[in-house]
DNA sequence: TACGGTTGCGCAATCGGTTGCTCGCCACGG
DNA sequence: CCGTGGCGAGCAACCGATTGCGCAACCGTA
């Protein structure tokens, strides 16, 4: 009576199963997922036999025919970095809770490497994509993927037209602008005037940022120009030499790029003598998780990346099932201000 | 004479290629794997109509057919952990390399999670799993994954056996010990003799590597036992509450699980107004970005995390391609020293 | 001219599920 | 007693690429 066939460990199909259970392929098939049509009877015996056997589906065949994947493509620059490593896990969590598996790709800011992976997952038949900060441009993406099945994630908008407009379909984005007035109204209010810009390259150079800084400036009434460094300059420079060319003339503040250019910069200036805050401010952007526990700890512009990732996700999978892509989302931010910055000048009692 | 079909948008086939190149499907399909049954025209015709055609092959299609499907799973606990994030970012840049795309599941330190990626994984027929500190056992997921297509990636080799014995097949690690020694014996060197070990948890207690300290210190002819301290017991407590228990009866030097918990030890310690290294020497490991940026800047065991990654995914690749895993890998790990320990007392010349 | 050997390519089966359509069976109403 | 309807299940086509086998054309040689 035992029922082990002839064969040794050949993989299970669903052939095996429809005879274990004594019905046709077809009828285990909707057996085992709960067609109406299945008598109750017929589908628990299907669903005992599968279970017995180990039953593993074959995805490949089954997307074959029903042209679905469940997967979701992913393409972000780095997983290095926190915040996307913040956006990638929150994504797939939440994907993978919606029954959808992701396919990863860092497109390292490379071009080439971009346009692959856009390649991969068109080969592989990713249900949808989400493209974190891309260099390229959401035109071409448009083109390359179909475009109902797409969400950009722009944590920083770079390269991405004005975010001051309606929510675009599809695009996940931060109200960057709404933080930096935020962290330049802060150091203004605490007495800065001198405040810097220290933007992450001439090439990647953010001018949106770098002219929100100085437009919430001149809306203080601080009219002298805003000054401006650069992390990198073409190809590379250290961060002592960033820091040392800010001592030589040294600003009342800086809003940097990010958390992790501002850190680096902390340490830099430390070396030279300089202290934060006492000589001079500092902001960054992101909020990662170092950021409140560096020494001292980094007033910052907390950014949602989790919240972004598990958005993308989430908006993406039901463009998939209604077909049209949900309303874009502009995620508000928050400054966080810690002690790298003053605070209040005038009443000085607090630390 | 115009060979545009009739249908608007519909996707490009093998079939519409070979149609447009005058030749057969499987034809077509040999002059694009360059078969050398092809005669070289033909297979140019045929690589020019793909190309014109802007041809993607079904994947689905393809690995139903071949049983392979270029696809690597890799499940680890977390994306977000600076070390994991390294991980996976060499292992998907290896496997994009060599032509295999990556399928990433986080665990989350779940059993329910770990075991649905590997069904999962299963479903999708990667091709071949690497499992970065699972809290499943090597032995049930040998059980569960083809072991010859299965790599185990252990940057602590929490809850797998001794590391000290040859290296496992298939399996690749850090030489922890030597790093712990190298830690203690630098403190050691450095004037402490009361050093502490701080672990992560209670429950993930990492018992090998407090052995580890304290064989080192009875080495040195330290004989008194070795504190612990745990950074989490019965679910979570704060830095600040560990900081204080750890403040309370001060130990010379402490060495840390890794270097997120040495950095928020070390925050917290701030706090209490402990200083680093003047008052405790503080050790890491794994030696995170941050830890070179950190004020003071964190001593920590480097761990060659991107080697890891890059390492598993091309042994697993090499295991596929073979047929038979390749030898384990022990991956050295280097004590890098800053400012968070004091150094030499005596003869204070050389690190 | 006939024949064996190459060379170049096509036919059709195949991978493993899914699904439109059909069919048998049974109960019920006329 | 026969027609009708509904229920449950099976047949076979299909998804799109790969590949074993066979075949035709062409070569050279006797």
């Amino acid at each position: 009576m035992a029922v082990s066939g002839n064969d040794p460990r050949r993989r299970i199909l669903l052939k095996d199963v429809a005879q274990r259970a004594n019905v046709s392929g077809s009828t285990a098939s909707r057996a085992l997922t709960d067609d109406p049509r299945i008598s109750l009877a017929t589908r628990l015996t299907v669903k005992a036999a599968a279970a017995e056997l180990q039953y593993v589906p074959n995805a490949a065949a089954r997307s074959l025919r029903v042209r679905r994947t469940r997967t979701l493509g992913l393409l972000l620059p780095d997983l290095r970095d926190p915040v996307h490593g913040q956006v990638a896990s929150a994504f797939e969590q939440e994907a993978r809770q919606e029954g959808y598996c992701v396919m990863v790709v860092a497109g390292e800011r490379d071009l080439v490497r971009e346009r692959l992976a856009l390649r991969i997952f068109a080969e592989h038949g990713t249900d949808g994509v989400a493209i974190v900060s891309s260099v390229l441009s959401p035109k071409e993406l448009r083109e390359r993927v179909d475009p109902d099945r797409l969400v950009l994630v722009w944590p920083d908008h770079r390269s991405l037209p004005r975010h001051d407009g309606p929510p675009v379909p599809g695009v996940i984005q931060t109200d960057d602008a709404s933080g930096v007035r935020a962290a330049v109204a802060h150091l203004v209010d605490s007495g800065c005037r001198r405040v810097a810009y220290v933007d992450s390259g001439v090439r990647a150079s953010n001018t949106t940022r770098a002219e929100t800084v100085a437009a919430t400036l001149r809306s203080r009434g601080i009219r002298a120009p805003l000054r401006r460094f650069f992390a990198s300059v073409d190809g590379w420079r250290t961060p002592g030499d960033l820091a040392a060319e800010i001592a030589a003339d040294l600003p009342e503040a800086l809003v940097c790029y990010d958390d992790q250019l501002a850190l680096g910069l902390m340490d830099a200036l430390r070396v030279l003598g300089v202290r934060v805050p006492d000589d001079v401010g500092i902001v960054g952007f992101d909020g990662i998780p170092y950021a409140g526990i560096s020494n001292p700890r980094l007033t910052t512009v907390v950014v949602p990346s989790a919240e972004m990732g598990r958005v993308a996700a989430s908006s993406l999978i039901r463009a998939i099932h209604d077909g049209v892509l949900p309303e874009g989302v502009l995620l508000p931010v928050e400054i966080v201000v810690r002690e790298s910055t003053r605070s209040l000048p005038a009443r000085s009692g607090q630390a």
